[in-house]
DNA sequence: ATTGACTCCGTACTATGGTACGGACCCCAT
DNA sequence: ATGGGGTCCGTACCATAGTACGGAGTCAAT
């Protein structure tokens, strides 16, 4: 495995050092230990692979202590698929629900564009909408 | 008008007493002066109107920082409708495209969660997809 | 040997939208 | 007049995901 110094790492990930660093203040990375004879900390394909992970995770909407989860249940030989899986329902139920509420906002939206006649700020109907005193009053 | 103390009109906007003072440290909202004579600052409707217009503007989606300057707009008799329609549409693109991106990650869960077989994690197809090695390898 | 680039480390700061705290003050009812 | 609840205000803190900074140490090349 290629040895590095953090900033080949970083690269090579294709993250910035500070955020390798802050994964590892957060836990997601192991820190390497420091060389007993000094020089630099040197990091292996292992933190390399680490990062893929949290970077491949976020894109699937996945925070970060979420990712510390799944990076546990990695190292835990008593888990199996089946509670990864359950996350992966989990997310996706949240994610669906995200695109509803915002799919309201669309068509929310939408409406309110449609219906602005486009003249003074006086009778502006999104102002109205916003204005919103129809509610509680 | 009904004059309120910040409890009351808190009360009365559906919000907490901290998030009225939040609105007023930026800006959203103006703080009543303090009473020449001693006692509390006296809250009227103007501030029930503006948090519920907050609220309302959130719920299109759009940020403090962005509601802050609706609100400017409002103040502004040189603005006409057009403006806050142009902030609408450009929100709704904007919303528009969170949509797409959520549905993207969707599809990649709605996939994963097809493919697992549900064995030990050192066969889990999603674990795998997190490894991320396929790519740049 | 000196320079430039990089590492190391702690700390502070960014944006977002609030929430919490503590001491001082105030007002009203009993 | 005293007690309880509400207000006032500054400041600190929460989660989220980093970014920035400054000074000291280190490494490699010239």
């Amino acid at each position: 495995m290629r040895d590095m110094t953090i900033g080949k790492a970083a690269r090579e990930a294709g993250v910035s050092v500070e955020t390798i660093r802050f994964y590892e203040r957060k836990g997601l990375v192991e820190q390497p230990p420091k060389p007993a004879f000094g020089g630099f900390r040197v990091y292996s394909e292992d933190t390399l692979h680490r990062v893929r992970f949290i970077r491949q995770a976020q894109e699937l909407g996945f925070s970060l202590k979420e990712i510390d989860e799944l990076l546990s249940l990695r190292a835990d030989p008593a888990i199996d698929c089946s509670d990864v899986r359950e996350r992966a329902v989990t997310k996706l139920a949240e994610v669906k629900r995200k695109i509803t509420e915002l799919d309201r906002i669309r068509a929310a939206l939408e409406t309110l564009i449609a219906a602005c006649p486009g003249g003074a700020l006086r009778a502006c109907s999104i102002m109205d909408a916003l204005e919103g005193d129809r509610e509680r009053a």
